[in-house]
DNA sequence: GTGGTCTAGACCACA
DNA sequence: GTGGTCTAGACCACG
């Protein structure tokens, strides 16, 4: 019942980087079966239709796999989950790297700012 | 005549944030005339409607200031700049830190994981 | 332990046209009798009601009888497997020749695509 | 208002395939527009959502580009479209073969086959 | 029970 | 005006 989303990324995709997220972190293991459609559609508390659109994004990336009549399962390719933590990954310090260039920072000032900012989440 | 826009985000965000990157990067100074709306457009290849919402989203938040009759300017209120600088920096490192832990990524591993991206730059 | 589905087609509709297959081919003769659905849904790796809908599906085609208490067998009418084999051929092209259709090719180009096809596989 | 569509495939499918065949002859030229969604719909017959389905899914495929707010287009990428042209055709050719194949047919007798069935439409 | 498709109707941001 | 997302509710084929 969970209903903190984000208003500008569609919820779609917003559940579909979570489920990512878990499966990245070992929280959900190769061929784990999903919560069916419409479970996962009351869980979140959004139309059934949302979450059917998250599982067809994830299956189209090779995430996921639907058996007929069965469900939804995480793929049991460990290759292509190995990819996406890496993919996900490399993403993200992607768009860090290139958002901050375009602010004029080098990579020791990058390097640097990140430290600073935890040292003062610390405090 | 640059027509290199994503698809993800509003392309009038998208001159906005390079709008802004030129002041905190100096290369646009404060009190400096910015290009009349239709130039912009013209230059940009959008729609003077685009230029014209960029405009009016930075002057609310204080980026710029329009003088009737005259044009749009960088504020000369420096202060304000100098937070600019702060504030886009810290948006930046805040969004990387959470995508991040969301993998499931400790803080030394996200520096470890910056630095080993920026040596696989190099080679 | 076969089980190389495609999606797209119901698992029930490739087995039966698989055993029609075979049947064509000659590699099951008339009067010979199927795998009882258990032992097929072993061997197919499939539910055994998805057996019972291929059987069902193929009796339904004239294909199979089933006898009551000994299992299903390849119908001894020799005249419906002539037919089985021109009707699953002519269906075959007819649906290529329309997709071909569909892209533009005339008749002549038709020919030609397919022989082109074959000499590119031999070399 | 054509409401002519098979109960096998999907309608946004059967659309896009549609759409497909027609860049693919030239009967709709790179950069062109298409109809807008809720155009496309009335005359096709069918609900909006199914037209935005089949638009999405071209637009995965690279056939068509949508500019925020002005349409969807051809793509302008020639390259993509001489691709297109030869996928299609290869993967009906890819189809039929196999097919044939699996009814015991040769190669030789596959291209005997599709001139007799021609033979035999032309009388 | 499962996922897949479709409709009807609504709201939104963008150009 | 455009496409994009979401809901509500329905029906279907499949296992």
């Amino acid at each position: 019942m969970t209903k903190d989303f984000q208003t500008s990324k569609p919820i779609y995709i917003q559940i579909a980087d979570h489920l990512s997220s878990q499966i990245v972190r070992g929280e959900m293991r190769a061929g784990e079966k999903l919560p069916s459609v419409r479970e996962m559609a009351i869980n979140s508390g959004v139309n059934p239709n949302t979450i059917q659109r998250t599982y067809s994004e994830m299956e189209r990336m090779g995430i996921v796999e639907t058996k007929r009549g069965q469900g939804t399962f995480v793929t049991e390719n460990e290759q292509v989950l190995k990819e996406l933590k890496i993919c996900l990954q490399t993403d993200i310090i992607d768009a860090f790297v290139q958002n901050m260039k375009e602010l004029g920072f080098s990579q020791e000032e990058m390097v640097e700012g990140l430290e600073q900012y935890f040292r003062r989440d610390q405090e």
